[in-house]
DNA sequence: GTTGTTGCATTGTCGGACAACTGGTTTATA
DNA sequence: TATAAACCAGTTGTCCGACAATGCAACAAC
């Protein structure tokens, strides 16, 4: 066998600018909050010109590991779940993925999600279910923007609901694209609004009995019905949601 | 109520390219795999120094938008599901998502994932399945770092047959984590190799059966053996995993 | 106490310059 | 003729030095 040789990395200087920071940063050298060094600081300690160092800069604040404050110099932020999930949302809408995906991964993921929220959700949690669905009930049933936005804001609350960070990531991230394909295809059922107060009401209702068949059961059904607008519509499920 | 004003957003001129590659790349002005403009040429359409423009070409490569060729120039392409899912769980590790967490996502996800792979897998993707599996027999009990890759193998494959980027991308992602995860609490319990394997077994041939009951079942245990190893090795599962 | 002023620190942008690398073309050599 | 070496053009990576614009803090003025 051939000896295998790494391709020595030779990157470039301002990849190693990215990489040396995140280190620091992941290492907890430089704690969350804590202010970067400037620029000119980092050009010395590198040994590098300042323009090389701000590109390294370009790729932190992509990487969403490092914020510019409101005055001026950065400084090291934790990237927070709603940062990941537009970051995800984007990407997977950029690559392409169909309405089919997006609609698959709900009916899989939100059944058993409820299940968890049947089980842990406090009184507070609930409340805030039910004035998001008291809400839900005033607007207009013809004001399409509202009945989606209410419609996410459910799943939205039931996502943050879960006291976990990485299932309110993928959550989110799914909801924002859920949010993207119902604007696309409006709900045009004068009674898309009835049923969906209905199933938020009995999903609500099982949450706070701790039913998480019940729930599960629900909320597979309100997911489908959602899903109907699209059938209606005639839309090729295997179009891009972009 | 005082006069809500928008904060007038003067956003810095590497943010405004950013912004126009980014439309142009969405609008499908600029198709995948097509090159971009050289720098220079960037320049003088944007009417800025090439400096400026680096800088905000670094914010669209770590956007995964665009990709430098072997050769020189950028190239646009689309952001892979694996990328999104090593972004992702880069993200959720820093920003200190613990052992519960992740090991909660992966009881929520997993499950109805092998539902839909119960119904779904081709005798390709069993195959696959199947060669990993025997793969994993014929390793050593004492090689721990292999049997976690043998395990997480195993999820990589449920995963990527599924035909469906957004749960792929999700899955993946929690994956990653679950490597992290095993690979610091090792394995120790000398049976762990057979109770894997054997697991796997059951769950392959539930799938090929297509029992998503059991399937589904089998994969709960099998995770919920998995997450033993932390209970024996007496960790706070509020640790975060980094 | 609020409002202006001033100066400093830091970032944003500029222009030009050069080395390094890649790919293709031409030329020299076996 | 075929192969290797040399050359050239295009592009990126890095550097330097400079200046304008902005935010911050301290201080002066009303």
């Amino acid at each position: 066998m051939a000896p295998k040789f790494e391709p020595l990395k030779k990157e470039p200087a301002y990849v190693k600018v990215y990489n040396a920071v995140e280190a620091n940063i992941l290492s907890g050298a430089i704690p969350e909050g804590a202010p970067l060094p400037t620029e000119v600081e980092l050009c010395e300690q590198f040994g590098i010109t300042r323009a090389t160092v701000r590109e390294g800069l370009r790729l932190l604040e992509q990487a969403d590991l490092v914020q510019r404050g409101a005055g001026k110099r950065f400084y090291v932020k934790r990237p927070d779940a709603e940062d990941v999930a537009t970051a995800t949302s984007k990407s997977l809408a950029l690559g392409g993925a169909t309405f089919r995906e997006v609609w698959e991964a709900l009916v899989v993921m939100y059944p058993p999600a409820v299940r968890l929220a049947a089980n842990k959700f406090t009184a507070e949690d609930i409340e805030k279910l039910v004035d998001n669905h008291r809400a839900f009930d005033t607007i207009d049933a013809d004001d399409t923007h509202a009945i989606v936005e209410g419609a996410v804001g459910f799943f939205q609350l039931i996502a943050g609901g879960l006291e976990n960070r990485v299932l309110l990531a993928m959550l989110q991230s799914l909801n924002m694209m859920i949010r993207e394909s119902l604007n696309r295809v409006i709900i045009k059922t004068p009674k898309a609004k009835a049923r969906i107060l209905d199933a938020q009401a009995r999903i609500i209702g099982a949450i706070e009995a701790g039913d998480e068949n019940e729930a599960a059961e629900w909320i597979a059904r309100h997911i489908d019905d959602l899903k109907r607008g699209y059938d209606v519509a005639n839309m090729d499920l295997e179009n891009p949601i972009l």
